[in-house]
DNA sequence: CCATTCGGCTAACAATGTTAGCCGAATGGG
DNA sequence: CCCATTCGGCTAACATTGTTAGCCGAATGG
């Protein structure tokens, strides 16, 4: 998900500008018929309240009203339908996180974490479906994914205090939405002390100057 | 997978732990047939070196040189084998936190994240099942969870922190395995980075007095 | 000695993704 | 205006998945 190298953006020589700006772009959405549209909409929705299981080729055609092979006139495959659920999820989360990251120059990751904990948990199994094992990056739209992660880059200022936090986002985002964590924990403040650690390193690093 | 408590072991009285003793058990694992643990054999090689779609009831037939209705005489259902395949990964993975922790006292985090990270490079497959979307906690063998994420509890002191840093843990292992870190990023030192910001907070919390 | 259990087998079923082939309705170029 | 083509539905079928039912020979033990 992270992009590579975060240069600085066009406002260089803007002094208020204390964390480097965005230099990837977000890439056009593909172009889909409005039928496909509304297919992978069916998708999501089932996705998300019958869980992976229940999304199967044929219980997304009853609620579309279409016969299972009618499907594959709009899409070619279900691995398909999933590349395009998945870039729904990242283009959701690229754009909570861009967003929350141009509001909160005070406190960065911190605003970071809350706003990608918030957008896993408002959609659970989208979110897995993201992050799962191994997932086709050939088939995706390019850019996108390096697009979705630049947010940590900014906010942690150096590449590899950025990939363990976003590593940290995604672990404590997962564990909590398998209910793997110990019942009746607390998981604000395990989010809480992690976010303080990687503050805390952010702070050693030297801002980038701002010539 | 961490435990609750950490109560301070039998050795309440010795001036040289400084660090909290474990109090869980290590359950004693199941006893099966013969068969049967060459058959969750077989399926943890198969899963391995197949991946978890090379992983089905007739391939695993096959190479134990049986028919796959065959299986069931042996194993109630797939699930019950992937439990198994779950209770194997639990307990090589607690067994080699607890011997990491057991070895190093200068370091206890940076030897926990080492370990962690060995243990599951070596057997990706199955640390992906261990840890996957949501599986049968009631299926399995009681307090082996507890018991493998005893030693984050042990090694951070505080059980935020230690929730915190297991997070760490899980979402940076599974971001490596998934390849989906920056192509030629040196992964040592993201795991480092974050090790570093773990062990500063851990020294901002004060050893837990022995009286 | 015989009943029971063990552990293999074949046959089958339902559900999965997917393909082939048919067909009516829209559509657009000559 | 007609006709060829495309669009988007349908039914039927196939291979593969987990799983169950039922048969049967060999060991086993009271």
């Amino acid at each position: 998900m992270p992009s590579g190298q975060v240069t600085h953006g066009p406002s260089d020589s803007d002094p208020k500008a204390a964390y480097p700006q965005p230099s990837t772009a977000r890439p056009a959405p593909r172009v889909r018929t409005a039928r496909a549209a509304e297919i992978i909409d069916a998708a999501r929705t089932l996705l998300e309240d019958r869980g992976p299981r229940g999304l199967t080729m044929r219980k997304l055609a009853d609620t579309v009203g279409i016969q299972a092979a009618s499907l594959y006139k709009h899409l070619p495959s279900r691995s398909a339908l999933e590349v395009a659920l998945v870039e729904h999820g990242l283009d959701e989360i690229g754009s909570a996180l861009h967003g929350a990251l141009a509001k909160s120059t005070v406190d960065p990751i911190g605003a970071l974490l809350d706003t990608y904990r918030s957008a896993g948990l408002a959609n659970p199994q989208l979110y897995r479906l993201v992050t799962a094992g191994s997932f086709p990056r050939g088939q995706m739209l390019e850019g996108l994914e390096a697009w979705a992660g630049e947010p940590f880059f900014l906010a942690a200022g150096d590449p590899h205090l950025a990939q363990a936090l976003w590593s940290f986002a995604h672990g404590t985002l997962l564990l909590e939405l398998d209910g793997r964590f110990l019942d009746g924990s607390d998981l604000d403040r395990t989010w809480q002390a992690g976010a303080e650690a990687f503050k805390a390193a952010r702070r050693a690093i030297p801002r980038p100057s701002v010539r």
